[in-house]
DNA sequence: AGGCAGGTGGCCA
DNA sequence: TGGCCACCTGCC
């Protein structure tokens, strides 16, 4: 497999170093590794891989598989949102007011929310219930491995389609190591091999309406549908409440004894239409001081 | 060895 | 509505 050269990747946000870790590893997206021999990262989303680093002035370079270009080139930067300018975002959170949120943007000054295929990123949250990173970074390993379709010959696999999973079993699916979540994804499957277009019409709703349909999934609650249209849908209202999100509004904004519908809503006002990035950096923050 | 982990859904008052 | 608990499996 012939690698092109490292290529520039002009952001309208620079990453620093640790912005780039916590966007590629910490937990949007379940299918970036470090590869130590290559000193870079590796990534795989949809039918595309590619391989990125910043070098030393902090310019994020990239490069591709040449049999996966140029489309891929196309794919990678809408896959960043290149575009985007986080930077101006992050200045309109309510950081001003909230000094919690305004170290957190601190510490991971460019943290990006990345553009990640719909359906993928659903299927990665219903393997992430009481499932640390690492291990829903191995169950998605897993699914690739064993009911993945090649990228190229020999290369990278992609993650399953909802169509080949709904034509695996159940048991297929638990001896991969899923647990209860094997049901919960088969089912889904199901679901959506009866009305193939679901996804596609669910992604192009109204958060509110989106988020409500997503519910009708089994295996699917709040927290996987706010991470699902996040994530995978340029959501960015959604505002998941986890257990690390639960430990922020608690301890460091008070909220004790909210329920988690409330917490939901806070966000959304409190953090406003970016209330999903804000979850981000808060998310960030959290867990580096556990 | 037992409890806990980026949750969800069912059951019972 | 609100609280409790089972659910797979691996890791500390």
């Amino acid at each position: 497999m012939g690698w092109t050269d490292w290529t520039p990747l002009p952001l309208a946000t620079p990453f620093t170093q640790e912005a780039l870790r916590e966007t590629l590893d910490g937990g949007q997206a379940f299918r970036w590794q470090f590869l130590e021999m290559e000193s870079c990262w590796q990534g795989i989303w949809g039918r595309f891989v590619a391989r990125v680093v910043l070098d030393q002035d902090e310019r994020l370079l990239y490069r591709i598989p040449e049999e996966l270009m140029p489309q891929a080139a196309e794919a990678l930067k809408n896959y960043f949102l290149s575009d985007t300018n986080w930077g101006k975002i992050a200045d309109r959170l309510p950081w001003r007011s909230d000094r919690e949120l305004a170290q957190a943007i601190e510490a991971y000054s460019g943290l990006r929310l990345l553009n990640q295929p719909f359906p993928e990123t659903l299927l990665g949250f219903l393997c992430s219930a009481t499932k640390q990173i690492p291990q829903i970074k191995l169950l998605c390993h897993k699914l690739a491995d064993s009911l993945g379709e090649e990228i190229l010959p020999g290369g990278p696999l992609a993650l399953p389609t909802w169509e080949k999973l709904a034509q695996t079993s159940e048991a297929s699916l638990r001896s991969l190591g899923l647990g209860f979540r094997a049901k919960n994804i088969k089912k889904t499957a199901d679901a959506i091999a009866k009305d193939p277009a679901v996804l596609l019409r669910i992604e192009h709703l109204p958060y509110h309406e989106a988020h409500a349909a997503l519910l009708d999934f089994p295996g699917v609650g709040s927290k996987v549908a706010d991470c699902a249209l996040l994530f995978g849908a340029r959501m960015y209202e959604a505002f998941p409440v986890d257990t690390w999100i639960l430990k922020v509004l608690e301890k460091r904004y008070g909220l004790n004894d909210w329920k988690k519908v409330q917490l939901e809503s806070f966000g959304r006002i409190h953090f406003g239409p970016y209330a999903g990035y804000a979850q981000q950096y808060l998310f960030a923050r959290e867990r580096s001081l556990s």
